[in-house]
DNA sequence: TGTACATCAGTGAACGCGCGTTCACTGATGTAC
DNA sequence: TGTACATCAGTGAACGCGCGTTCACTGATGTAC
């Protein structure tokens, strides 16, 4: 980190990978994109090598080669800085699905390819994934009993309806819908949590039972 | 808290509803069955109220009316704690299961009461089951691969593939086992997290589907 | 073009908090004589 | 039965830690004249 912030003054002018720019005059640093975008990168970085309750505002500022107080400038508290975290993953997961049923072609295999992007993403993201289904949406984002998971999931539930035969009652195909998501779910969990192995076999026998 | 002390000290001997009995003399407490008892039971009912992560070595302590350096007369330190509630969550919840079974007088109606308990009990013990999922015991409880949990799971997955034809192939056997829980923990953990209703007829619904 | 000034994204010090863990200790208990 | 003593389950004070949040501040920037 230290080294990070030292290469900075080095270069003077350093350009991000995203939409900020950070600045170092006289030994301080100023985003003129928005450290609020930096911000967020360096959460889902980190997500991506800790354990999510290390994701604490500090250690985001920090990867971000700023104040912790400047994190207040652009989130009222932590939970808001996390819940973009959230928002940043379930669109993340969205396309991924988005783009697996496009290459499977649609129909059946595109909805099994939704099913197992599912889990694949829950493996390559872990801490993420799990503070997407556990935060809840400050409240006033959604309808009662609405999460942010679950209404980027209604695209899912769309999708599983129609694998359904025409006739069906809309009773069944709700809990169609609730069944599949919980069997990938289920299998994501599990593999997150080392109770059954991270086997790629196990991922594709999914399409024979949705 | 400290209205439990008090009452304590007025009622002078006073018995727990474990194993433990509490004598308070000169201002302090002495457990003679024995404190370990205690704090699990402390640790339990404090997984009944409150998330996981605000079980504290300090919290439960208090709990069980001792100071919090009195833990480590028993354990030698908090992870061990943490996990010998764990074990506890696994105890019950493969008991409930074996009752339910028996209940439900075996066969096929007794393997789908297994996986309804399942669930059921994930949402009557919502942070000891997150607990128990999370925990990974102390390395050299269980082969490698192997958890508390997973290996309480090889009687369920026993029982998943008796349900299954006799000639089926093992690995058709083990898929259909982990398919069987993938689906109820799916659902357990999607209605713990609030993304899908705490519905008895989803619940019910797993029968069709295993 | 030069100057005065308002803006506002940053700063570091400080706050109180609860945590896990260590330490030297104390005093009721049960036992050996 | 009375006494000396070892045991060991408890105690409270203290440690360092990282956290979220507040506060008054500073100084580069862009604008109005």
């Amino acid at each position: 980190l230290l080294a990070k912030r030292l290469g900075d003054v080095y270069t003077d002018n350093m350009t991000n990978n995203d939409n900020s720019v950070n600045i170092k005059k006289a030994g301080r640093t100023y985003h003129h994109g928005d450290l609020r975008s930096a911000l967020i990168e360096a959460g889902l970085s980190l997500l991506q090598n800790c354990d999510a309750d290390a994701v604490s505002l500090r250690e985001v500022a920090r990867m971000a080669g700023v104040s912790a107080t400047a994190v207040y400038r652009h989130f009222p508290d932590k939970q808001a800085l996390l819940y973009a975290l959230c928002q940043r993953g379930v669109d993340q997961l969205a396309e991924a699905q988005r783009a697996a049923k496009a290459a499977a072609g649609g129909g059946t295999a595109g909805f099994d390819a939704t099913g197992q992007t599912y889990v694949r993403f829950a493996l390559a993201n872990p801490a993420l994934f799990r503070l997407m289904m556990t935060t809840q949406a400050p409240t006033g984002h959604f309808a009662p009993d609405e999460t942010l998971v679950s209404s980027a999931m209604r695209e899912l539930r769309q999708n599983i309806a129609e694998q359904l035969p025409p006739g069906a009652p809309d009773d069944q195909r709700r809990i169609a819908a609730i069944h599949a998501w919980s069997l990938v779910h289920g299998m994501a969990m599990l593999m997150l949590d080392g109770q059954i192995p991270r086997d790629e076999a196990l991922i594709a026998s999914i399409s024979r039972s949705v």
